[in-house]
DNA sequence: AAAATATTTTAGATTAGCCTAAATTATATT
DNA sequence: AATATAATTTAGGCTAATCTAAAATATTTT
């Protein structure tokens, strides 16, 4: 079955709000998707009828198992593409996402076979996310939240959860970015706050908001 | 300006009916992008809005200079992802066309800027077509039909102008295909018949009109 | 120069994807 | 349990891109 570009998005965004395991609501996805609720309602129907999910009017949703593969199919495009954008084309973690979201609707199984081997069959995308094999398989990521690191162990930056302009306002002052190596010398338990140092700089501290929105992956 | 990728294909063909130069018909177009005059007509009113060409009901129409613009960069993409696809993703001369019509849309000067350096700057594609560069500037292809080839000269074999059943089963019979290497060892002046040979291989006899359908590259 | 034919345009539909505003249904509060 | 509020759906419109059939215009033939 072949899905438009827009049809895709919305399966890929259903997964994203774990809508393989539990019932989303039209109001989640729509905010997702920065779009409105009445245009979600449009495309539950259409989605409902070619069974690529459950879907019972004021109910909330869910991914068939069909659907759940077809979102699959389409983040193992999506990453397979920021992979190839950041390792072949040097661009910078932050600035693969886009490209990707376009090249992620491109129909070819031979091209993403193709790409996938031509990058040496890569098991994580350049934010530290793990990429699903042809099956829709993949690795659990090892990567976690910084506040539960391991004490004076050194992880690197795999991924920013939160990425407003407050916070990549925080990150860009301490240096912080995907791929710094870094490691947690101390946690304050009065408010959760950590010291933090980056390779050879002085010690810094970093709120739990913060640490909670950086994740790492140990090394 | 951004254009639909339904645009920029109607920009494409225009200019593949050499609409910089000379004026393009109704028909011409609608039979080039397999679709309805009607159709041709609406988009036509479109893009004369958007002045990438000029046109008058029942007239004609031409490419503007910023039509032709357009086209050129459409052209760069679409060429550089052949080339991609067939230098570094090992996909056939005739794999990469279909692809490539999608991947031409994905519009990120980034990405078309890293895509060149990362091929090399390659200045043709796997078709033998030249590459515009980002001022849409092209070298001259000097690839010809096989029938004014000079004789005794090595040339390869870079584009085939007729597709169809019966002349690939010509070339397959012949072992001829993009790349091969040949030399031209006789023009029979009756029937305008060549004797051609390919490496070692015996020579053999094809017919003019096999031979003008097969384009070569002198080397 | 008429008539016949071919080309092109217009008129009017259709589909996908989105929207706003109003109506409906579910959930929370009193 | 009734009322208030929140979530969701429906109704009705809009735009882009396509189509068919009919009308208009251009071109060719007699
Ligand atoms: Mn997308
Ligand atoms: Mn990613
Ligand atoms: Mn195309
Ligand atoms: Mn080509």
């Amino acid at each position: 079955m072949k899905l438009t570009s827009s049809e895709e998005n919305y399966i890929k965004a259903v997964y994203h709000l774990r809508g393989d395991q539990r019932l989303v609501s039209t109001n989640e996805l729509a905010e997702l998707l920065a779009t409105r609720p009445a245009s979600v309602t449009d495309m539950l129907k259409k989605l409902r009828t070619k069974k690529l999910l459950q879907y019972e009017r004021y109910q909330g949703f869910k991914l068939s198992a069909e659907g759940k593969k077809m979102a699959l199919g389409i983040i193992r495009r999506h990453r397979l593409w920021e992979s190839f954008l950041s390792e072949k084309l040097r661009f910078n973690w932050d600035q693969v996402h886009d490209v990707a979201e376009q090249l992620e609707h491109i129909r070819s199984s031979l091209l993403i076979d193709r790409l996938d081997e031509f990058l040496g069959f890569p098991r994580f995308d350049p934010h530290g996310d793990p990429i699903p094999d042809p099956q829709g398989k993949m690795q659990v990521s090892r990567h976690l939240p910084l506040d539960e690191c391991p004490l004076l162990t050194f992880a690197i930056v795999s991924h920013v959860t939160n990425q407003s302009n407050q916070m990549l306002e925080i990150l860009g002052h301490h240096r912080i970015a995907i791929g710094t190596k870094l490691e947690v010398r101390r946690k304050f338990h009065y408010d959760h706050s950590l010291e933090i140092r980056i390779r050879n700089q002085p010690a810094i501290v970093i709120s739990e908001q913060v640490a909670r929105n950086i994740h790492v992956k140990p090394v």
